[in-house]
DNA sequence: GATTAATTGTGTCTGCCGGACACAGTAATG
DNA sequence: CATTACTGTGTCCGGCAGACACAATTAATC
């Protein structure tokens, strides 16, 4: 697996010539996910957009689940160069590059769930993040941890705020509030917290990506503050 | 959906008793996905464990989507009762009990995922994590934002310290380590910051929950603080 | 008590999926 | 030219979700 992610393939010297390649292959399975997403990729589906059959498929990679993980790493590509911010700035920027490359293939957020090898651009980003920590006098292993919370917070604002065709079950912005409007006007005894929250927040949404952002970089800062004072 | 979820449905007065019910059907399923993946359980599987054959299952739930929704709602349960907390403590034990919950049924983090129509219990969970900041100072919008974020690193937690069977690749924490480590140490000089970090990192692993938790409720203390002074 | 209508369970069928495998064609090496 | 390594194809399998027609069961109605 190491060796397709990585592309660290020997390539053979006799046969015939390949037809298609693997990047070929998984940037088909791209454009599909992309368009219907994740559920809609096959071997069939994308062999039917390749001059190839459906079982060529499987003498570039071992199977679909190989195959996703090559699309997702392909997809995430590299993150945008920000060079000169102070850590603050940094991570921000960073926060924000991660979340639009979900926005751009909100199906990474299916496909990028568990442990699993990592690809050379999923470990571009990681070093990214890490990078505006190195100075920041934090351990290693707080680096680490700190972009952990970092990216976990817009990948859930992701998850969240995406419908996953076929997977779950559709429901639109407004969808989801009426319902849950519905269900507090009938059990509002039972949640009366909740009411009252949704009451006063009263549709000043999307602020959930800087909200969380702003607090997780203050706690950070107290903590290198601390560390270095 | 709703109507399954909340157990609002009418029921029919002529016809034959049913030989299940849904609760049934869904706590089969809940073990089944529990013992083997969420991708184990299919509706011939489930069938096969009751007294009813495939088809039946579709006279209690119009498809299998729904049916892991009703499981999901079923399998996470209400929250523990932690009455008379200061709001620090509430949202440290809301948090290992929530992650307590996902590493019983890990397939809840596959699941619970998107935008979906909730249950009553989640609904529960939603509303123990708001009761905690309702006397915090914070506006509705601000205590919804924050259990988002406090949620979404034990999610993220969860998700990334788990092996999905079937459905992504199967990695041990060893494998990990040492394909991650295997990768840095022919690639050292792409990911200098990251090498580093891991280096003096050096397994001080399954801090995450705790560094996260408290940099997330120190950010959350300041704004608190900054409210009320 | 007989009839009617609503509801449940069953069996059969379709179309899709991932993938195993044997086989034929192709290109470089000796 | 023969060998060897490799690629693409067709066929087949088991499993999946679900549509649909049909028989069996039960309560309400006449």
């Amino acid at each position: 697996m190491t060796e397709l992610l990585w592309g660290t393939q020997p390539t053979p010297s006799r046969g015939p010539k390949p037809a298609v390649t693997l990047a070929e292959i998984a940037e088909v399975g791209i454009r599909i996910a992309d368009a219907e997403g994740l559920d809609a990729v096959s071997m069939q589906r994308i062999a039917g957009e390749l001059p190839v059959t459906k079982m060529a498929l499987y003498r570039y990679v071992p199977g679909k689940t190989e195959l996703v993980a090559v699309m997702s790493d392909l997809a995430m590509g590299p993150p945008p160069e920000r060079p000169g911010l102070p850590w603050r700035e940094a991570l921000r920027t960073f926060a924000f590059d991660l979340y639009d490359g979900f926005m751009k293939h909100p199906w990474l957020l299916q496909s990028t769930i568990g442990r699993r090898p990592l690809g050379p651009n999923e470990l571009t980003w990681m070093e990214r993040g890490v990078a505006a920590l190195s100075d920041s006098g934090l351990t290693g292993a707080e680096q680490l941890d700190s972009i952990f919370v970092l990216t976990s917070h817009v990948r859930n604002l992701g998850q969240q705020s995406t419908t996953f065709p076929g997977r779950s079950i559709g429901l639109t912005e407004e969808g989801f509030s009426e319902s849950l409007g519905e269900i507090l006007r009938t059990e509002a005894e039972r949640f009366p917290s909740l009411t009252a929250a949704l009451q006063t927040s009263a549709d000043s949404r999307n602020q959930g990506l800087d909200f969380g952002l702003d607090r997780i970089l203050d706690g950070l800062e107290l903590l290198i503050t601390a560390r270095k004072g």
